[in-house]
DNA sequence: TCTTGACTGAGAGCGCGCTCCAAGATGTAC
DNA sequence: GTACATCTTGGAGCGCGCTCTCAGTCAAGA
């Protein structure tokens, strides 16, 4: 039984998923049904590869699967959906700018926190006794 | 009934969080028991809203529940914990790295997918009957 | 023929992180 | 006194996104 297309467990790695979440997201309707092979096994196309890859992208940047949805739904109506499924994406688009920046913000108090832990491991090597300084905190955030 | 320190309800807002979820953290230890006014009523102080304005970064940048329990319990055994803290936010920052390089992959992808729908807009628009490009697709990522 | 392994659908279960509920105590305003 | 608001607790419930189980089918290989 080879009929053509990838089968379920070499598509989940091509994507980085598994076999239970590419039927899962079939059966949510991320994906339109997916072609069989002659035993009823589903066989993937490279255009479902693509798909696929670009929900993966999607989730990995934490868009809610209702929204995947509502876009899946679009794109099978067609070029007359582009306004709305280019609004969706330029909400999403801003909603990572937005995570970035948080990620950013935290990326660099850790490197505040980190220094000064670094500074509280030499006073421990230094002077044991000694309680090493009170934490230097971050304007931002702190503590800990 | 004053005493000292924030109210539950003030505390949440200032953190960003709701009453509910700082009820919870300290269910699970992620904040040590708080103060109380004579009422038996949570009182907070500034070093907890420091501590929870720090949790809550970290909690908006996806650190696990766990991780952060783990990080609250060494630091309630003093600066003897210093190295495994420090360990502990190295690890989180280099997690913050990664998803930051992800979200800005996304972005990218984005701004491509965008700009292809506008074109097909434009198809539209200019000439009705023209079914419009097939989508000039990102290397990386795309179909939709 | 028998075993092995990959698949199938339906549906239950799970881990996470809250979020809400119910019943009761206390404090403030009228 | 009587509303009303705000808090308390323990515990149940929930939404999300999977993840797993089960019983069954099918095809290839020894």
């Amino acid at each position: 039984m080879r009929d053509a297309g990838f089968t379920i467990r070499s598509m989940a790695e091509r994507c980085g998923m598994t076999a239970h979440t590419l039927r899962y997201y079939e059966r949510v309707g991320l994906i339109q049904p997916v072609g069989r092979a002659r035993n009823g096994h589903r066989r993937y196309s490279e255009a479902d590869e693509v798909w696929l890859n670009f929900l993966h992208c999607m989730r990995a940047t934490n868009m809610p699967i209702r929204e995947m949805q509502r876009y899946a739904g679009l794109r099978e109506n067609g070029d007359a959906t582009s306004l709305q499924r280019r609004s969706i994406l330029e909400d999403h688009q801003a909603q990572i700018a937005e995570q970035i920046v948080a990620l950013q913000q935290a990326h660099a108090l850790l490197t505040h926190k980190i220094a000064n832990y670094r500074k509280i491991e030499e006073h421990i090597r230094i002077d044991q006794p000694e309680p090493a300084e009170p934490e230097l905190d971050c304007a931002l955030v702190s503590a800990g």
